[in-house]
This record gives structure tokens, C-alpha cells and sequence, in this order.
DNA sequence: AGATATTATTTGATATATCAAACATTATTA
DNA sequence: TAATAATGTTTGATATATCAAATAATATCT
């Protein structure tokens, strides 16, 4: 890589970069995965992993993996008709859904957690515990940026 | 951001925090493009864009942006149909299709030009040269990591 | 030349993204 | 308390992602 590079082309714009480095990873892990898991998603994978984790509201869980709320209804019923997971009703607001793992979907689990671990460390072997910080702070400066104007 | 960062939970991972980022980018595209040309998507602004610099078949196009052939169909299918681009079977190869800016798509890349501009300013605003370079570096180690099991 | 392989694109099926509108439930306010 | 607002979720419509299979045209091989 040259010292000076040109940023003001459309094919090198972070956008642009930023979208080539993620398709890449999510190749990567729906083989890796698919390998282990036939039938699962990324999505869904990295979402039955955090639920086990949280036990929140469905729009909570769509907060943390940044999915929109529609969109997580729909993932949701597909898990449940998987037998991945369960929903009722909560007892104190009747709005609100409870999201649990079926006994299944923790088996799931058990076989995709070593997957998850080694597509991390395939898509990050030849990266240095620095360059994983500044990659973070700076993805985390440009997340900032973005979200100025909304709320 | 403390010295010592926990990369091993789930919503510690690159490809969470790079959705993250990617995600924001995205709304605050959609959001600035939107204003100036309603119903266009952030994907079909970069494509044109892209067309207009490069004189190349439909599946060269896709390679470019990262679009799977498939989806490529239906996006220049969609954009014929707002009367961005114009179509036609290669000459000399019949299986191929060259893609063409109409008048009226070269006048929207008009107004594209400057937000796309204004799009990477804001996104980037806090972000030192140097930062901008280790960004892309970082980036294509990981795209890379992740390419080896693929052709 | 004729059979076969390869290439470029399309179509079908299903998953996800996004916006807007609908809906039911709960909270607030006049 | 009745009307209104806010909240959590769903549904509809359309765009995009992805895989597999189909199709048409071209290239290669015997």
C-alpha cells in the first residue's frame, strides 16, 4: 500500500470498503457455520447466542443486534417455527414479548459456539492486538459521526 | 476506552461492530440522499455512480459493488424502470449486457455527486489521515483472512 | 460438425432491511 | 373517568441477499 492514497473515488469510500470486509466475514462464517448447522443463518445464529445471554424483550434483543423491529418479528417466528425459541405474552404488559431458548435450540448452541469462535479468530489471525483497538475506536468514531443527526 | 478491551462476547465481535457501523453509515445516507432524490436507495446511488465511470457489463458492475448476480438483475431492472439506465444485448457477445446512463440518470448523478461528498465528510469528520489509513489496511487484512477458503 | 463444457444472465424460493400504517395495550392528561 | 398519547409488536409493500436451477449463447474438444 502506497503512502499516499486517493479516498475520492465511489469504489474508495469507506462505504464501499467497509461493505467488501463484512461480505467477506459473512461468507466466511454461513460456511463455517452451514458446516455444523445446516438451515441456520448468520443472523440467526449470532442472535440465538445473545438471547442466551439476555434475557430481554424481543425489541431489546433488536437493539442489541441492530436489527429493525419488523425485521425481528419475522426472524423470530422462523426461529420459532425451527423450534429454536419460544415467545409468550409477558405478564406485567401484555405488549411486550418474552423471548426463551428451546432445549433444542441450546444443543444449537452448544455446536455453533466453537464456530463463532473460530471465525473470529480466521477473520482476525494476522491482526495484532492494536490494530483490533484502533479498529474498534475508530469504527466507534465513524458509528458517532453517523448518528449525529438522528436519535 | 480502557486499555484492556473483552473481545469475547458476542457483541464484541468485529463483525458486530463493523454491522454497527456499517448500519449507521447507511441511515445517514439514506437519510442525506433521500432529501435530495426521493426514492432512490443508497445501493442504486453507488451503482449509478459507478456505471458512470465505468463502461462494463452487468456482472463486471456486480463485482464492483459486491452484488451477487442475481441481485444485480433486479436492481438494474428497477432502475430501468425509473429511467436511470438503458440495457442492451453485447454485439459481440449475445450472452452479455452492457448498461447504459440514460440523460435523465446523468442528471440524478448531478445531484448525487455532492452529497455522496457530503456523506463521507460526515462520516469521517473526526477521523486523522492516519486513522483513514489503518482503517482501510485493517480492513483488507480482515477481508483477505476471510477470502482464503474462497476462490 | 456435433457433443460437451463454460459463461452471462435470469428466475424461483426464502431470508432480511426498511418504511409506513395498523393494532392492542398501557400511560397520561384534561 | 373518558379522551388522548405513548409503547411494543405486527403486517404490508418493496428492495436487497443468497443459493440453486434454468436458459441461452459461446467455446472447446473429439
Amino acid at each position: 500500500m502506497s503512502n499516499k492514497m486517493n479516498f475520492n473515488t465511489p469504489t474508495s469510500t469507506v462505504l464501499y470498503s467497509i461493505e467488501e470486509t463484512i461480505k467477506a466475514y459473512r461468507k466466511l462464517s454461513q460456511h463455517n457455520i452451514s458446516n455444523v448447522v445446516p438451515n441456520i443463518t448468520v443472523d440467526q445464529a449470532l442472535i440465538l447466542i445473545i438471547i442466551e445471554r439476555e434475557d430481554k424483550t424481543q425489541s431489546e434483543i433488536a437493539d442489541l443486534v441492530f436489527k429493525d423491529y419488523a425485521s425481528m418479528t419475522r426472524i423470530v417466528q422462523l426461529m420459532i417455527n425451527k423450534n429454536y425459541l419460544l415467545k409468550n405474552i409477558d405478564d406485567t404488559d401484555k405488549r411486550r414479548t418474552n423471548i426463551k431458548i428451546t432445549k433444542y435450540g441450546k444443543e444449537i448452541i452448544e455446536k455453533l459456539d466453537p464456530i463463532i469462535k473460530k471465525n473470529r479468530e480466521m477473520a482476525l489471525k494476522t491482526l495484532s492486538d492494536k490494530e483490533l483497538e484502533q479498529l474498534f475506536k475508530i469504527l466507534n468514531k465513524i458509528t458517532q459521526n453517523c448518528k449525529i443527526i438522528q436519535q
